[in-house]
DNA sequence: AAACTTAGTATAGTATAACATACTAAGTAA
DNA sequence: TTACTTAGTATGTTATACTATACTAAGTTT
């Protein structure tokens, strides 16, 4: 599919039914990797300061158990969209970052914000 | 918040931790609204084909149950993206489709296409 | 009278997501 | 020697999401 496509290319596509090869539909699988209640929080936390160590993730997002901060990390890692660098000093840390793939997300939250500000109250 | 705002005063807000008034960040509550298995889906359908009915929605996704079409839709309808009009014929019928709150997120679906079209294999 | 239509509802069960709490390693500072 | 540090893991429970199956109304056609 063309890299290039503009928004009417677009449209016109979904219409006519273009993207029912699912499976691979890129909107599901983005849908799918931002589902859980914590994912978009953390990622939010990552475009304002970027890296953060698992404790100030922890004290950043309010009521996150270490479970599922763990949890969410590691699948966000797994899905390419944060990176995880360890320091073996003592005591260890380590700093979690937005990779280039989850920095590539700003323009859709853009245009999720802009929509928000037209149609919720 | 300004409805005009360009890309990068996003970008500035976003880094500066403006949107941190959590509770009706747009963001997560869009998330939420597409959150659940069938609802994209769902909607993509209604961007082929608009109206609907109930049972054309049931044969084009394939896999769904009545009760998952059913609580989706009632969701959707809720969140004022799907509008439902009732035909008291017999048998009756019902015809779905998208609001203009609903259709104003194809500009979104067009952002997460073009992010799956650079960075999903 | 029996079967068909549409758009669901009702009920119960399974699977997944999230939560709460306690615990670990390994060195440092008091 | 005890407490503190960081970044988690382990275990069990509760809550939510999803599924499967059967059933309904009310008129129309066979």
């Amino acid at each position: 599919m063309n890299k290039n496509m503009t928004y009417e290319e677009y449209v016109e596509k979904v219409q006519k039914g273009i993207f029912t090869d699912e499976g691979n539909c890129p909107v599901i699988s983005l849908l799918l990797m931002l589902q859980g209640k914590w994912k978009f929080q953390i990622i939010y936390e990552l475009c304002i300061k970027n890296p953060m160590r698992f404790g100030e993730l922890k004290k950043a997002i309010e009521g996150i158990t270490n479970t599922m901060l763990t949890n969410s990390l590691r699948e966000l890692e797994a899905d390419g969209l944060v990176s995880r660098i360890q320091f073996n000093e003592i005591p260890p840390h380590v700093e979690y970052s937005l990779t280039e793939k989850g920095n590539a997300l700003l323009p859709i939250f853009y245009e999720m914000t802009m929509w928000g500000l037209q149609y919720i109250p």
